[in-house]
DNA sequence: GTTCTAGAAC
DNA sequence: GTTCTAGAAC
């Protein structure tokens, strides 16, 4: 058999015969194993060609083989990526080999099937089919009859944008084995070799046959794209490590790309089978740092701005570094300086020296962190940020610099990760690849720091307690080391598996790290509801920031003992029942404002405040104008709840309604008013809508919102008082469902298909308002006023 | 209430 | 492929 099929080799991997005992043995244990083949490519590139020509051809050597396509996979027609995963675990258990016949060019579509295989130990081989685009979309759009119904002119530009977004598999992503077919020849070897693939043999591992794509796919993006060629040749397959990118060049690769080549030395220690492993090992942490790969750039925290004394600080910088080389192999720290005379450079060297810390792994280094590569000539993955406790720009020093290096990407991806920053903590965010830092320098994260401030003039100043700020410093370096030791270790996905019990167990996993994080958000997303946050930070904002990326629960003194008791019970208050209805967290932010007015009174968003209401612009208007009247009574939850006794409230909250509207009619005559409530509301503490009728937000994104301002959902203040007057009680028996009603214009009542149609009709609708609305007299506009007002 | 995400619809 | 929605999380 030829086990070569596939051509010319790249792979790091030898063929089994020359790699000794310990291989043979392992290549026996593996004799007989089943294999999950996963098809990789676009619309006609012949992946169900292939399929079909392995699976059910005559040629079989004895293997069984089961083909799952996902164009067929629903009774015949196109189905879902679950029900492929589903079928092939089933054919896998059955001792079938499988193929997985989808396009599957993205990585994060192939993973589960490689986690798949590896949960059913079966070895999983990607196929790729990298015939031109030219190629693949001539066959898409002429064929007839496709089981996915994806021909004609529509598969041209499937084609194009799949082919844009393809990632080449990588053996890191799982695969034991990759062959990549780049003309009819190669899929035709390539469906001899595994049509003939007896139940006992089994195909050597590596990369095969990926070298010769470079100029094939320079004419597919001619054919693409018409213009802008620029790296598209080292775009479309020649991997290159970050070492060979020239500085200044354009880089084009995808992120993941960029991560496989820097982390291709650890590849190699996990495939490193043979004697010389552990020289081997040393060597390829040598290629590791030269890529930058595993080092993080870092400034000195707190020392500059926050004045933090500088033989302390480098005391500190000393021990904690040492203390986390001792832990971490193949990781390189440097820390950086801008001035040659930096006092702070020259104590930590000398102290470091005297600790006989390996100055291979650790060093100092004179020049800008955000030019390292290509004016100092040094890569480094990863930089620190010395950040200010809100993770915002400015403020000069080493932040100005990264952020303005970064540009706005990073703000974003910032945003994403975290809100705010307590000293002693830090957060990872990975830069986006369109950052400038990030193409030009080769930093694929900024992990913002925030240390102790020793300045009076600073937030959260420690009035000269050194104890608690060297504490705090400790745990800020820590942090720092920890976030970046995460980062490498995500990377390097199961390598150094020996020492990764001890290693895991001194840094929280990034996994959970993220989760972390997305609660805190959460937390403080509600808090900037409203724009609520008094002068001092909350205490859920202290609780969030507290939490915000402290490795592995390090006792915090602030989280622990410092935070005073109704913190915690403000915290615990995660749902409450009231009257039999739950209100979630989020649900009671008015009612917390409503409570407490006068601790948000220096929030723009509230306009006015009474003994009996508190009137705030709603921070998600459905509308231009879109304000709330907040009843202030405890107790009074939501229409369900108002009764007689509350008409002179609801009169007071109408007329103050109304007063608003009027405000705003002043500024605009266009507008149109309509005051009302929910039947139903989302958030605690009765509230009146006042909201005018353009309706014309980005706020305004679903159904459930259009449908709850424009159907018997919304009910009309004069009416509830009417209603009360007469009946003592309001109805809210309008049932949820209007809120799944069809969209319909709240003017002339047609019908529209999804909310982007509807938003483009309303914007232009003219007809009149309906007529139980008008005759109500329940919309407040500049030629109704007068008669409301008085 | 919003945000995030998967997957249906186009 | 993109757009949009619905459901679940908080």
């Amino acid at each position: 058999m030829d086990l070569d099929a596939g051509g010319s080799t790249s792979a790091p991997a030898p063929p089994s015969e020359s790699l000794g005992a310990s291989a043979e043995t392992k290549e026996e244990e593996r004799g007989g194993k089943q294999v999950m083949v996963v098809l990789v490519g676009p619309p006609g590139s012949g992946k169900s060609t292939f399929a079909e020509a392995v699976a059910g051809g005559s040629a079989t050597a004895g293997r069984h083989w089961v083909r799952v396509c996902q164009d067929t996979i629903g009774n015949g027609k196109a189905g879902t990526k679950v029900q492929c995963l589903k079928a092939a675990s089933d054919a896998l258990k059955e001792g079938k080999s499988v193929l997985i016949d989808r396009c599957n060019l993205e990585r994060e579509q192939r993973a589960d099937f490689v986690k798949l295989g590896a949960t059913l130990h079966v070895d999983v081989h990607a196929v790729t089919l990298d015939l031109p685009a030219k190629v693949c979309i001539s066959r898409a759009v002429s064929r007839k009859g496709h089981e996915g119904n994806l021909q004609g002119g529509k598969a041209a530009l499937v084609v194009n944008r799949m082919l844009q977004k393809k990632d080449a598999p990588l053996l890191t992503e799982g695969f034991s084995r990759i062959m990549s077919c780049n003309d009819d020849g190669d899929i035709n070897k390539a469906v001899d070799l595994y049509s003939t693939l007896g139940p006992s043999d089994s195909l050597p591992s590596g990369v095969f046959g990926q070298k010769s794509k470079g100029p094939v796919q320079v004419g597919i993006m001619k054919f693409l794209k018409k213009a802008d060629s620029t790296g598209v040749e080292e775009s479309s397959g020649h991997k290159l490590t970050l070492g060979e990118r020239k500085p200044g060049q354009q880089n084009t690769l995808p992120k993941q790309e960029n991560v496989e080549a820097m982390f291709s030395c650890t590849m190699e220690v996990e495939k490193g089978l043979n004697d010389k492993k552990k020289n081997e090992e040393h060597a390829k942490q040598t290629d590791c740092y030269d890529d930058g790969s595993c080092t993080l750039a870092f400034p000195s925290i707190s020392t500059a701005d926050f004045q933090f004394d500088l033989d302390r600080a480098s005391d500190i910088i000393v021990d904690t570094v040492a203390n986390f080389l001792q832990k971490h192999d193949s990781i390189r720290l440097v820390l950086v300086d801008l001035s040659k005379k930096s006092r702070i450079l020259s104590l930590v060297k000398e102290k470091a020296a005297k600790k006989s810390i390996d100055s291979r792994r650790f060093f100092t280094f004179v020049g800008d962190i955000t030019q390292l590569h290509t004016k100092g000539g040094l890569q480094c993955s990863v930089i620190a940020n010395a950040a200010n406790w809100r993770l915002k720009p400015g403020g000069g020093g080493v932040n100005a610099a990264v952020y303005n290096a970064a540009g706005d990407s990073l703000q974003h991806a910032t945003k994403k990760c975290a809100d705010a920053l307590r000293p002693g903590t830090s957060v990872a965010v990975p830069l986006p690849s369109i950052s400038p830092l990030h193409q030009r320098e080769g930093v694929t994260h900024v992990i913002h720091v925030l240390g102790p401030n020793m300045n009076p003039m600073r937030p959260d100043y420690l009035n000269n307690d050194y104890t608690r700020g060297s504490k705090l410093l400790h745990e800020a370096y820590s942090s720092l080391f920890e976030n970046f030791a995460s980062i490498v270790r995500s990377h390097m996905g199961k390598v150094n598996n020996e020492s990764g019990t001890e290693k895991s167990a001194s840094g929280g996993t990034s996994l959970k790290d993220t989760k972390i994080k997305r609660e805190d958000n959460h937390v403080s997303e509600r808090m900037k509801k409203y724009k609520l946050l008094p002068p001092i930070m909350t205490v859920n904002q202290q609780h969030a920031c507290t939490k915000a990326n402290t490795p592995n629960g390090l006792d915090n003194a602030m989280t622990s003992s410092a935070v005073p008791n109704q913190t915690k019970q403000g915290n615990n208050k995660k749902s409450s029942v009231v009257a039999g209805k739950t209100w979630g967290s989020w649900a009671q932010a008015l009612y917390e404002l409503a409570m407490n007015p006068e601790k948000y009174k220096n929030s723009d968003s509230i306009l006015e405040t009474s003994d009996e209401f508190v009137v705030l612009k709603d921070l998600y208007p459905k509308a231009k104008r879109h304000v709330l009247v907040i009843s202030r009574m405890d107790g009074l939850d939501s229409l369900a709840d108002v009764k007689k006794e509350h008409l002179p409230l609801l009169r007071s909250m109408h007329s103050a309604g109304v007063k608003w509207a009027q405000k705003f009619l002043e500024e605009d005559a266009d507008l149109v008013f309509r005051l009302g409530y929910h039947s139903v509301p989302s958030m605690r503490q009765l509230h009146l809508h006042v909201i005018s009728q353009d309706f014309n937000s980005a706020s305004l994104k679903n159904k459930k919102h259009w449908n709850s301002f424009t159907t018997s959902f919304f009910r009309d203040s004069v009416d509830v008082i009417e209603e009360i007057e007469q009946h003592g009680s309001a109805t809210t028996s309008s049932d949820e469902k209007v809120l799944a009603m069809e969209l319909r214009c709240h003017r002339c009542r047609s019908a529209h298909p999804n909310i982007p149609k509807l938003k483009s009709h309303i914007a232009n609708c003219k007809s009149p308002f309906p007529s139980h609305l008008l005759q109500k007299n329940s919309l407040l506009s500049s030629s109704t006023m007068h008669m409301d007002s008085t």
